[in-house]
DNA sequence: GGCTGTAGTTGACGCGGATCAAGGCAAGTG
DNA sequence: CACTTGCCTTGATCCGCGTCAACTACAGCC
């Protein structure tokens, strides 16, 4: 009872979905995965993150995961598709705060208002895996992996958080963008030079602090100077070197 | 053996400085102080919690806690003075990260990387405690609340990191950041209304993302419509409803 | 077919804030 | 004391990017 392709027409590059596997090693891409394997994927303990674990979706394009204000009690691992989370402050004005793929995480930063701070949207068709929070908290009590990785997590997203900090020219953000997403898909083992944007220009925009003019006006100078290759939100990076270079001082070192 | 005011030539408003209790109640303002209530002051896991503390300092002005690079055991509370964190690109150009008050913790951000990831510069003269992570995590495993209180201590920054988050006006963002300190202090029991800036203008527009000639206009501007006294370093908010209202749109709700 | 709505692209123009420059003030130093 | 150095303030100029607008492309719908 798998649903192959939920998000459909993606005709080239193969669309990102993490295929799970038998009902023991579930998660190929799974955000616990590197847990898992480090608790050693016999121990009984494991048994008990997939009592805990509960996949949920699908979820359309469009369609919220968690609002603000809902009262925290889960987090959500990204099985397949896209999120981007968001604050839409009172004169109604939104805020994308970032963008989810396959394999990562989403509701950490609601474990101290024990409220969501923000929306979760699906971009496209997704699923998850929903962990309860006092459930895995307990496991990470006894299993020291569980806690570590938790630890690491929330370390991570908080390196990630000042990607965006500094003030850089568009062409600098745009090209950091690209090689953060680049990045991102290949850890999971997707391809880094061919993806599908499942973003609009207006999210990137937002997202980078810039007009939706100007990310269309960035990109298609990228093209021009044989950058990439775009065509809507197919996307081929044709020059790896040359954007780390331009978005450099945003990136990791 | 306590130094009274490292700091020095603070005449009016009094210093923020955390008074240490006794030996077992060592920090009223401490960043553990909540976990620590919450297990219960006189369990045996208290004592443990001594034993992996460490007080460190004093730090001048411009010293480095510590570097880009370091190998990461342990975070780091701030017990007095004020801490900035940076990261500094490869063409030189800083970018402050942050700014860290008496109670709050630094460091949270190498537990991923196991390395530090920013320097960590003391604005005035500083001392600490010292938490052996390793230590920390494994005392976690024993005492749930300890375990919560680094999941939220992790999780609180990652909202704070929005702070930034938005494009917004210079006057937003000045207003907002002279708002967030003022909640800051005030939540460890200091004035909300008359501070001490131990950063300079120029650290405070790097982490605002402005020039330190705006920063510096947008606050004689709010002195001139008299939201503010400020006078060098010593500031003293006159008007914290039009403060608010002015930074709302980056305020939490 | 025509109508409507949404997303993206491209051009023209103006503004907010960066940059450049000059000067003031306080603390430290020989 | 004069001199330096760091920090702050204020004014003048300039430019990157936001805003406004027009246009295209495409999908869904009746």
């Amino acid at each position: 009872m798998q649903s192959k392709h939920p998000a459909g027409r993606l005709p080239e590059p193969p669309s990102p979905i993490a295929d799970d596997g038998d009902e023991t090693h579930f998660c190929g891409t799974c955000a616990f995965s590197s847990a898992c394997i480090a608790a050693g994927y016999h121990k009984p303990e494991l048994a008990e993150l997939q009592c805990l674990v509960e996949h949920v979706g699908p979820f359309r394009a469009g369609e919220h995961i968690f609002r603000t204000g809902d009262p925290f009690r889960a987090i959500f691992a990204v099985r397949s598709g896209t999120v981007k989370t968001r604050m839409v402050d009172k004169e109604g004005r939104e805020q994308v705060l970032g963008f989810y793929l396959p394999g990562e995480v989403i509701g950490l930063n609601a474990i101290y208002p024990e409220h969501f701070p923000c929306d979760a949207v699906a971009l496209d068709t997704t699923f998850f895996c929903r962990f309860s929070f006092p459930a895995m908290s307990a496991l990470a009590s006894r299993v020291p992996a569980v806690q570590k990785h938790l630890f690491r997590m929330l370390s991570k997203e908080l390196g990630s958080a000042s990607l965006l900090a500094g003030d850089h020219s568009a062409d600098e953000r745009v090209a950091a963008f690209l090689m953060d997403l680049a990045g991102r898909y290949a850890a999971r083992g997707f391809s880094a030079t061919r993806f599908h944007l499942s973003m609009s220009r207006g999210d990137i925009a937002n997202y980078l602090r810039l007009a939706a003019e100007t990310v269309s006006r960035v990109l298609s100078r990228f093209r021009s100077q044989g950058l990439i290759q775009i065509e809507g939100r197919e996307l081929e990076l044709l020059d790896p070197p040359g954007l780390r270079q331009t978005g450099q001082a945003l990136l990791p070192r």
